[in-house]
DNA sequence: TGTACATCAGTGAACGCGCGTTCACTGATGTAC
DNA sequence: TGTACATCAGTGAACGCGCGTTCACTGATGTAC
């Protein structure tokens, strides 16, 4: 049964959609393609009339991550009120070592969600990450209302906020008191 | 053919070695039973006369990676003269970040190396995992020379060196100039 | 100490399962006239 | 505008492969006497 190509586009969509939440949540090994076309209301064969392989989902679904993650610093970046500003990227911290990022299964913050085995991704993957921390970077040190000079201390508060969710994240079943203690103190002054 | 004792303990030996390393390298699901056995020098028919299942190796590999980072911390958090322990602390943080540090295949760190889907594992991995970078954190809060007053900034400071070696890895082969410039803002004052 | 036998670490084939990918088929859509 | 036909998104069975695990077998080790 022939869909309409407005049709077609729209479940294209929904794949990439559903394969951007559910490689945060288990990994891309841990989801099958199967898994991805069944979360988008399709069955698993038509997968390669939209994909030339699940690689290249993958580096789809890597992009859409840093889509939103980019839109979402970059508006904190962008607002020109500097004490507006320096608001909304205090807002923005806490709310990245928040209970609710450690808590939920899929973390909105690719560098967390990938980070750990992008060493092991294939190349238009690494590329895809790898272009999209720099550009995240850029706009996180603006956000932070530092200059060029004050762009190693970005990339060290960075590392803290990301390093201590991700260490969080990790004990946040066994250890929950351990795992709160990192996320306050990465924010502590 | 039947082995001696000593033998075969030397033998399961062997493969708990070969999969703390491998492990590392590789993610837990990237190493192959029969990889590991092959690694060991075995065939992989007699894993099962050394674990009752792979995930037993897992939790194994995970606290004998633990081991030699909680034995090397310890070290520098049992150095008595304050100089010499300031020294050492200097020593560990700038090897902690420093491009071999990045580059090894088999990150040392078991934070590095397991925190990316330590939150998918089963609860045995994970609670070694928890149990280990507890005590992990202790040591590391006393080689840095602070008291329990210091133990926010000392996990603060523990998050920054995890986050940037995570980081940098992830972009070491794309981007190496943003993964050295990650690194070093890392130790920078 | 020497002998006979049971034990069991190691071997490699085999099993069963899940996964990425392929393929023949369906039937509504899009197009040529 | 209406009709005939080609296209192609979606379906579900099937393929091939890798992996964790099992199993019958081997033969040196360990032990009972």
């Amino acid at each position: 049964m022939r869909i309409s190509k407005a049709r077609a586009e729209e479940n294209r969509e929904r794949v990439v959609a559903a394969a951007a939440k559910l490689f945060r949540e288990k990994g891309f090994d841990g989801v099958a393609v199967a898994d991805l076309m069944h979360a988008a209301g399709l069955t698993h064969g038509g997968f390669y009339n939209h994909f030339d392989s699940k690689q290249q989902l993958e580096a789809a679904a890597c992009e859409r991550v840093f889509e939103r993650a980019l839109a979402k610093i970059g508006a904190v970046a962008d607002t020109s009120a500097p004490e507006a500003r320096a608001q909304a990227f205090a807002d923005y911290r806490r709310r990245y070592v928040s209970k609710a990022a450690r808590d939920t299964p899929a973390p909105a913050c690719p560098m967390v969600a990938f980070a750990g085995d992008m060493s092991r991704r294939p190349p238009d993957i690494r590329a895809a990450y790898a272009r999209g921390l720099s550009d995240y970077l850029e706009r996180f040190t603006r956000a932070s209302g530092r200059d060029s000079a004050g762009r190693a201390a970005a990339l060290r508060e960075f590392s803290t906020l990301a390093g201590a969710l991700i260490l969080a994240r990790g004990v946040a079943r066994d250890d929950p008191e351990l795992s709160e203690e990192i996320l306050r103190a990465a924010v502590a002054e």
